[in-house]
DNA sequence: TTGATATACAAATAGATATTTATACATTGG
DNA sequence: CCAATGTATAAATATCTATTTGTATATCAA
């Protein structure tokens, strides 16, 4: 396996702070379940327009989700090659520390 | 699969942040290829003690790394339950976004 | 073209985190 | 017990991030 450089830990540290953040992480649960428009996501989470915006554009610069316009809607939906799914990438942290 | 509560989910996103950092992601890197006192680790990264303490810190509360003492050194090295090795948690996300 | 709707973006602020410096604690050797 | 060594912790500060509020942009419907 090739040695890490430091531009391979930017990518790195950039996805897993994108996905250190409960209401991303929240965000990303709803999108492995489905396609969905800001304003879906605004309903189903009670979030602000805003936040919800927000928190979505750093999950797609971080590489997780994807989008796709439809008229006035913007759908997001996870992007399959970043993120086959969110516990595929939990699995492999899962069990709790002893101490 | 079970529906995440909101503590998995405050869980998840501790590990998360705790891998969202340059440093600590070089610290793991080091740690995966075997045990590490605080010293040897200062040496090999050219950081000073407080900032290594306090990242292994992290890394240690997140259940990422364990510790053993010996005398008065104290080795760390990767809490395998949780983390087999960093490649295979990257290799779930390492695609590159296309825009 | 105009008003309405859906979303993004900017600015402001509050809160969290990384880094540094200084100090405390624990263990060993003498 | 005392000095030295290895590590943790506290305090201070600077930087980053999440959230809120306000505004801009894009698309549609009439």
């Amino acid at each position: 396996m090739a040695i890490p450089t430091n531009r391979d830990r930017a990518v790195a540290a950039t996805r897993f702070r994108a996905l250190g953040d409960e209401t991303r992480l929240r965000l990303l649960e709803i999108l492995i379940d489905g396609e969905f428009s800001v304003g879906e996501l605004m309903e189903t989470t009670g979030l602000g327009q805003s936040l919800v915006s927000h928190h979505l554009g750093a999950l797609r610069l971080a590489g997780l989700v994807t989008t796709r316009r439809v008229g006035r809607w913007i759908y997001y939906s996870t992007y399959q090659p970043s993120l086959a799914s969110l516990e595929h990438v939990l699995s492999a942290l899962e069990p709790l520390p002893p101490d």
